[in-house]
DNA sequence: CAAGATAGTATGTCAAACAGATCATCGTGC
DNA sequence: GCACGATGATCTGTTTGACATACTATCTTG
């Protein structure tokens, strides 16, 4: 608080003045505008790409996890995994240890696919964080990471280091 | 970098391994149910209590500059002030500089409503942001003001120091 | 002054999300 | 072992909310 004394305040971003939903909803858009050319060529557009990205880490990924995650409704989910396996992205797995739930699991074509896709993205993030400092940036994004990790996903089904369960 | 290699790494929260769009929806979706309580009473939910804020301003507010910052579509803004100024909350003035706009001003009544959302939203953002410190989350905040800050909304049109342009 | 651009509004259309029901399976308590 | 409630997934139907479109009034630029 010491150190903007000497700044004109108009000129300083107060961060006690900045909305926090405001901005990240600004973020956020700004975010889905640059991703956009990767994104909307996968079924499912930006909410595909994060699913491939869930389904990559082989990890107790049944929709019903993946739903939860990225708080998206479970009816809406059927429709999303349909048509990413349309698109050969992923196949639907019955989990051996829970007959009712079904795995994602990337196909290679999926994982190709998300290669590239996850490839793009790290740019369009360095480019939307372009206002920072790498090291800024770094900062940003490991106080985010700590702010979004404090509901560490029950892994407690998922007994064995198997990439899946 | 150097700082994390005596961490074991999945303790650890890798900033470069945490996907943007995914931590920011996630803490987006964390502020919203968190904000709920306070906003849903409001027309127009979130959205409705931004607009209020930006009203605030009282700084170039017609419709055009606030669904620009706000990333809401101009049919849609239509709707949105057309609730609020049924509740009381704002009213439309016809911009004095351009007859074609309106900007929207608030209320004693929009004003009382907003300082009392605004305090509860407060508390709201330091609970989203529970997990940092004080520092920490003050911090997150400039960051995260500096990032979305460089498209500083155009005031060239807005010449003198009143309120209302 | 003419032509194009922009602010705001009204209207029609459509997709995307939600609610609810259904089925299979799991977990628990008895 | 079995009855009961809870949960994962899917399907269906409904509705809200956003978008495209069109229109008027006004600004801006040549």
């Amino acid at each position: 608080m010491t150190q903007v004394n000497d700044v004109p305040v108009q000129a300083q971003a107060r961060a006690a003045d900045v909305d926090l939903g405001q901005a990240l909803g600004a973020l956020l858009r700004r975010y889905l505008e640059s991703a956009r050319g990767v994104v909307d060529q996968l079924p499912g557009g930006p909410r595909g790409f994060q699913i491939l990205s869930i389904a990559a880490e082989g990890v107790c990924s049944n929709q019903a996890t993946i739903a939860l995650r990225l708080g998206i409704d479970r009816t809406v989910m059927t429709y999303l995994v349909d048509d990413l396996e349309k698109a050969g992205m992923v196949t639907r797995r019955p989990d051996p240890a829970d007959r009712r739930a079904r795995q994602v699991v990337l196909t290679g074509k999926g994982g190709k696919t998300l290669g590239s896709a996850s490839a793009r993205i790290r740019e369009v993030e360095r480019g939307v964080l372009g206002a920072l400092t790498d090291d800024e940036a770094d900062l940003f994004r490991s106080l985010l990471a700590r702010v979004t990790a404090d509901v560490p996903a029950d892994h407690s089904a998922c007994s064995g280091p198997a990439p899946d369960c």
